[in-house]
DNA sequence: TTGTAAGCGTTATCAT
DNA sequence: ATGATAACGCTTACAA
């Protein structure tokens, strides 16, 4: 049904329907000042033509590109690839492309991505940064490209943002196993100069501080978010003699980590050491039925980072930057006789300092 | 050190060189009748105004973008995320980005994805069809878009292929299962449209009749490549009587189906059923410490696709289409003590009908 | 409601 | 080795 020779462009549909051009463009941009009955026959010259606009003329001339680069650091972590499909489809439903980009927490790789992604001219970029320094992302904010940072805050630039609580999560992680009876909680970290690695350390300190534990320093390691940066760390702590009843691990990729050294050295979890983290595992339950966790909202993270992107593409004079905290949930697995229950507890930013009787403020869902 | 007024031009660029835009073009794209005392000026120019081509102008007027589109369907599986990996790589290097579509094999999102790829105008398409039927891929087809196919096979359209050997490691796969013992095996297969969920089945059968086991078709179960048709499909066939004493998933995602109800009913894994299957799960050894799998190259599946791809847009009139068939490992896992091993296997194709005595063809090598 | 004219930034072609 | 000119397909501004 569709006739070719060469490729249809929009004057050959404008011959065909008997216009002009310009009526056709009017057609394809949805201008509501069009003759039904002419919109009618472009419709159907356009069919018949098999045509489909040209975007690079049409970004040319109109300075968009109905496009968006999304920069992630680790495409093998379900958490980011969650995000990804939050963002993509946003994206899809307002008729952008997304540019997947990822950096492997790599600056050098960032950089490149990030040149690679302004000589796209792509209309807005959605970044979780490799580090906190606006520095690196300079080609971003000097060409006033439209920016979401995710999950990460930045220091030096003013920016949308849309991030998990990480400090709620983390202090509501740390309460649990100290509820348990765990005095001696070791963390296994991210950088120093991210702000997720950063939050969820002040969590940790603000759990044990609340409950009269003075911190050791001996059981605060930072590292990267990565397995073998977990591994590496908990081997070392192990192997210098260190030996907590608990460990928290920053994020599920270093939690694996943890995981892979405390096998290796014949450590049950959770009998001989207690494990908790930040992000989930697909399938947890089934494959970790120990583990208590704190989720992001991973979907909604990338979806809301994308409409806030869009909706700023679409305003002509942007409003004051915003930042989004979404709430985190708590999921505690256990077991009760052969059965497997995950109980969820949505958690709310609370002031630090000293905080009420419980963190835990919401109600519980069993799973199966 | 970048001075910008509103966004350099080409024309800009050559005025402070003073040449004209055309040397300016010369330069960029490497013509070698530059004099080079121009080309400096040239580049630092360049240099100085933070000049950064644009795409729209200039894939108007070349008719090429340098980006390509990667059509997947399951952008949460790792197998996947490697493939995007693999063909990320490739393309980078040769100066070209990649739209990462993920179609959660749907086929009406592939539909909507494809025309998205067309308008976008992108160079090429490497796509991992939700099915066999060549009429989703008309688009491509029918405007001549360079494509590469990966993963599945696709029937009634001669195109560039790469894909793992699905039959060779079903066989390998299977055979394993018979040699521990194990007469009754059932597999949980993908829909029967997809020449992996074929392949793998035929392997099965080959592997049954070449050690004079009658198949049993209530042991041959069929859904999608997700964790939740493998779930229900063991579930119904334990539920219904049928009891194997081995499941061949036809990939991971449905053995963490299977996992799921096996886990449900109290089956132990692999004392009570044993289980293996297609494509690997990160940190397997620690995680399932006993389970025996085929790995398919999923990056070098990427990266040859993408360098397939990419050949065939520099040559002017391509050669005959190109069918790649990469070999896989299998991986058995057992522990020794407290010690996990990998043993890893070469797997090579073989004839169907009376294959010689051994599948298993190169050298072990154990991992820690 | 529709059309005319101009131009977006680059590269192909031809000329020097 | 370099430049002048035109054209890619579309949308904006203005005119009718």
């Amino acid at each position: 049904m569709v006739e070719e020779e060469s490729l249809a462009t929009i004057t050959d549909v404008a011959k065909r329907a008997g216009v002009s051009p310009v009526t056709v463009s009017r057609v394809l941009n949805g201008v509501p000042t069009v003759n039904p009955a002419t919109r009618d026959r472009v419709e159907q010259a356009i069919k018949a033509l098999g045509y489909v606009p040209n975007v690079a003329a049409r970004s040319l001339r109109s300075k968009r590109t109905r496009s968006l680069a999304l920069v992630l650091p680790d495409i093998t972590n379900t958490f980011w690839t969650t995000v990804a499909r939050g963002v993509e489809d946003a994206a899809q439903s307002h008729g952008y492309a997304v540019f997947l980009c990822n950096t492997d927490e790599n600056l050098a790789k960032q950089r490149r991505y990030l040149d690679l992604v302004v000589s796209q001219q792509v209309d807005g970029v959605i970044i979780a940064p490799c580090d906190s320094d606006a520095g690196n992302l300079a080609v971003l904010r000097d060409r006033e490209i439209a920016t979401v940072v995710i999950d990460r805050r930045i220091e030096g630039w003013e920016v949308d943002t849309v991030c998990g609580d990480s400090l709620a999560g983390a202090r509501a992680l740390v309460q649990h196993l100290i509820s348990l009876g765990h005095r001696q909680i070791a963390i296994i970290s991210g950088p120093a100069n991210t702000s997720t690695a950063e939050d969820r350390l002040t969590g940790y300190y603000a759990a044990l501080t609340e409950a009269d534990i003075a911190p050791d320093p001996r059981l605060v390691l930072r590292g990267e978010f990565r397995v073998a940066s977990g591994e590496q760390l908990t081997s070392q702590m192990l192997d210098a003699g260190v030996r907590p009843t608990a460990i928290f691990a920053a994020n599920n990729a270093i939690a694996l980590g943890v995981i892979d050294a405390l096998e290796k050295r014949g450590l049950r979890i959770p009998q001989e050491m207690a494990l908790i983290c930040f992000d989930d595992f697909p399938q947890a339950s089934r494959l970790f039925p120990f583990l208590t966790v704190v989720v992001q909202p991973a979907y909604e993270m990338g979806m809301n980072a994308a409409q806030l992107l869009l909706r700023r593409l679409d305003t002509a004079e942007p409003p004051a930057p915003r930042h989004i905290v979404l709430p985190t949930q708590l999921i505690i697995r256990y077991s009760c006789g052969s059965r497997l229950h995950d109980a969820r507890y949505s958690l709310f930013s609370l002031p630090l300092p000293k905080p009420p009787e419980t963190q835990v403020v919401s109600e519980v869902c069993p799973t199966d």
